[in-house]
DNA sequence: CGAAAGGCTCTTTTT
DNA sequence: GAGCCTTTCG
């Protein structure tokens, strides 16, 4: 197969340009994720690299996946060596073979955000201060800032300019010792101890720049300064450096991710060859022109030329409904009709809303209504708490140092061991330097020496409760070494009798359930030998996120939340809450620059769609508990309304409320060619008033309402009897 | 020690 | 409205 035969002349470019720095600067749907696997298949089948030699790193672990299986049809076979993957997976790899160098255990656990949260909270007991006084979130948040700027405890500490900054460095300090002693990591960590390791000892740096020749970051407007860095380490040797993205498309600035990077890149690297990749092939005009003049309402931007040679298509729908639940099963109904008229299946459409909170509702009537979906977040099944206990044991028998997973399972199922022992046993261990598990070591007289001492006195029973705990884990750590990971799986669940634990509780078989899914997780792993087959297994169970497990084969409408959504694509898209607060969420209502950002995760929602855009709202929605009126989203205002069907709805509150409840009976307009004839901003002659400017156009009836600014008057004319023309 | 009930605060987005 | 924490009682 010749690979560049089906690429055009711009990625064609962004293809071959495999020597030295390239920026890609992508627009939706350009087929940038093409070019990324074309130019690897280019490498390696045309240039004659080794896989071995190219890194490539993706957003999700999907995005991955999808890569390899991509190259898989372009190459004939799979690429074995080729490093893949995002940004974490990549560095905990690295960090498991060399982390040795800074002192890092390799058998080091990861800990997920329920587990930092875990420890920050018992790092800001320790210091000292009380949670409730100084919310954990925010404390975490600096930290998780300070990491990604490369700053250690000591760093931030020495520069803290406000109170609020120095509790955080105490914390930071506390919580960072606490990471240590439990052998474990942070999702920061993950990369800020990469980028340490690869500062420190030079040679491993050399080892890993000699290795890279090429490599590919995907989605680089949503990269960090760690991962920057780590970019430009890596490909400090050889600079063929490919950074792909889309500063529109930029969504995650509060996970301190900087769309200053794709400036810096060019500062960084001058001669950066930059190529725009501007044809969408994904969605009809009408779309990309909603979402065009959406987007160009940001003030921060460069303007991009998209422009795309689909059909026209539909007008995007603005429909309002009068409450969340009507809101839902206005969704479900529209969809059921659209899927009764045979161009679409429910596989087709995805429901995208803000917050995590709006998937409830939307859920309940796809219930009620019997349409099968697919909720993407939710309650995740790795954040579950069965499957996190069971592997939070797992965790211990890699690495019995991990407090966290210890002080989560010693008494689940329950073995009587209570708040007062835990507290007695962890300072006793604190008091000899010891881990929480060595101190049991110790409590259980299985070491002869002095540390004893002042050895809390527990009654007789406790001590064979945390005696018995001891042997559990001991035991499974012995048998780890020989018995295959499913083995060793139903070997923690019998020891434990967590089966009958959980049968006895609430929700017990949906919850056994859920174990035996974890369970075939685990038999994934069959092929490898014990001991990695566990480590594995336990990296997959973290690094995963949500859209990695949205399967394709099943035929239900995906719900989904717009941050999720980049990347994916769908025949229909309905973006429901368009309301101010919720889009844009009200947390961005004082600052501009978060404005912008609201408004490039509506134009990443709407342009996942290829055919049909609903932009949905509720004029009534409940808000922790009460219920309140809301305002349509500004953001409606951004799309002219000649390219909305129910068109002005939102300017005419007054007039239209009553028809607006149910406004999806009424307006039902064919789409038509000359709808987008005029738009704002464009200059116009009419035989009477001369040149004008148009400011607005909208659909009534069968016609086209223009507004159009003449010298010194504001005329409203209907297209069809005006005989407006437009001059180019 | 553990279960159950009551009271509190929040909710953006996630590798 | 729900999850989390604290209090209370057995």
């Amino acid at each position: 197969m010749d690979i560049l035969a089906e690429l055009n002349p711009e990625q064609r470019k962004a293809t071959e340009a495999i020597s030295g720095p390239i920026l890609i600067l992508a627009g939706p749907g350009s087929g940038k994720t093409r070019v990324i696997t074309h130019r690897i298949a280019y490498l390696i089948k045309v240039c004659g690299v080794s896989p071995y030699r190219i890194m490539a790193v993706t957003f999700t672990n999907k995005a991955a996946r999808e890569m390899q299986s991509r190259l898989r049809q372009l190459l004939g076979a799979g690429v074995k060596d080729l490093t893949l993957g995002t940004f974490h997976a990549i560095c905990a790899r690295i960090l498991r073979r060399d982390g040795k160098e800074i002192g890092l255990d390799s058998g080091f656990v990861i800990y997920d955000d329920e587990d930092h949260l875990n420890v920050l909270k018992r790092s800001i007991v320790e210091v000292g201060l009380d949670p409730k006084e100084y919310a954990p979130r925010a404390i975490a948040s600096a930290i998780s800032a300070a990491k990604s700027h490369l700053v250690s405890s000591r760093d931030y500490q020495r520069h803290s300019a406000s109170y609020f900054e120095e509790v955080v460095g105490r914390v930071y300090e506390q919580y960072q010792q606490a990471l240590t002693k439990s052998n474990a990591l942070d999702f920061d960590d993950l990369l800020s101890r990469t980028v340490e390791l690869l500062r420190q000892g030079s040679k491993i740096l050399t080892k890993y720049q000699e290795r890279y020749l090429h490599i590919q970051v995907d989605e680089f407007q949503d990269t960090n300064l760690v991962q920057y860095e780590l970019i430009k380490m890596l490909g400090g040797k050889y600079r063929n450096i490919c950074a792909v993205g889309d500063p529109d498309q930029s969504i995650y600035s509060w996970r301190f991710a900087d769309i200053r990077n794709i400036l810096s890149f060019e500062q960084d690297y001058p001669d950066a060859e930059v190529v725009l990749l501007e044809q969408n092939y994904r969605s009809t005009k009408m779309i990309l022109e909603t979402a065009s003049n959406l987007i160009s309402t940001n003030q921060q931007r460069k303007p991009m030329g998209l422009w795309t040679g689909n059909s026209t298509g539909d007008l995007t729908r603005v429909i309002e409904t009068y409450t969340e639940q009507e809101e839902a099963q206005y969704v479900v109904s529209e969809i059921e009709r659209l899927v009764e008229g045979d161009r679409f299946k429910l596989g087709d459409f995805a429901v995208m809303y803000r917050t995590n909170a709006q998937s409830r509702v939307i859920e309940e009537a796809f219930i009620r209504y019997g349409v099968s979906y697919k909720l993407v977040a939710g309650t995740r099944f790795y954040e579950r708490r069965e499957v996190k206990d069971i592997v939070a044991y797992f965790k211990l028998v890699q690495n019995p140092q991990d407090a966290v997973s210890l002080l989560r399972v010693i008494n689940v199922p329950g073995r009587g061991i209570g708040e007062r022992t835990l507290s007695e046993l962890s300072s006793w261990a604190r008091s000899l330097g010891l881990s929480m598990y060595e101190a049991l070591k110790h409590l259980n007289g299985l070491e002869n020496d002095k540390l004893v001492e002042g050895k809390p006195s527990f009654n007789q029973r406790t001590i064979r409760a945390l005696a018995g705990f001891f042997t559990l884990i001991d035991k499974f750590r012995k048998q780890c070494q020989e018995l295959t990971l499913v083995d060793l799986f139903d070997l923690v669940i019998e020891k434990t009798g967590y089966r009958e634990y959980l049968l006895n509780g609430t929700d017990g078989a949906e919850r056994w359930d859920n174990i035996l899914e974890l369970r075939t997780v685990a038999q994934g792993y069959r092929d490898l030998p014990p001991a990695e087959g566990l480590s594995a297994f336990l990296e997959g169970v973290t690094l995963v996120s949500d859209v990695d497990e949205l399967g394709e084969n099943v035929d239900a409408v995906v719900l989904i939340t717009l941050h999720q959504s980049k990347g994916l694509e769908f025949p229909a898209v309905f973006i429901v809450g368009m309301e101010d607060g919720l889009l844009p969420h009200s947390r961005s209502f004082g600052d501009p620059a978060q404005m912008e950002e609201e408004r490039r995760l509506c134009y990443v929602g709407i342009t996942r769609a290829k055919e049909l855009v609903y932009l949905v709202r509720a004029f009534r929605r409940n808000f922790m508990g009460s219920s309140a009126v809301s305002i349509p989203s500004r953001f409606l205002k951004d799309i002219p309304s000649y390219l909305l069907s129910g068109g002005g709805l939102w300017e005419e509150k007054e007039s239209s409320t009553a028809q607006g409840l149910y406004s999806w009976e009424r307006n039902t307009l064919e789409p038509s060619l000359n709808v987008a004839e005029f738009k704002a901003g464009d200059h116009v002659h009419h035989v009477q008033f001369g040149d004008g400017v148009v400011v607005s156009a909208k659909l009534v009836k069968d016609d086209i309402e223009v507004v159009v600014a003449f010298n010194g008057a504001i005329k409203k004319l209907l297209s069809s009897y005006a005989k407006l023309k437009k001059m180019e």
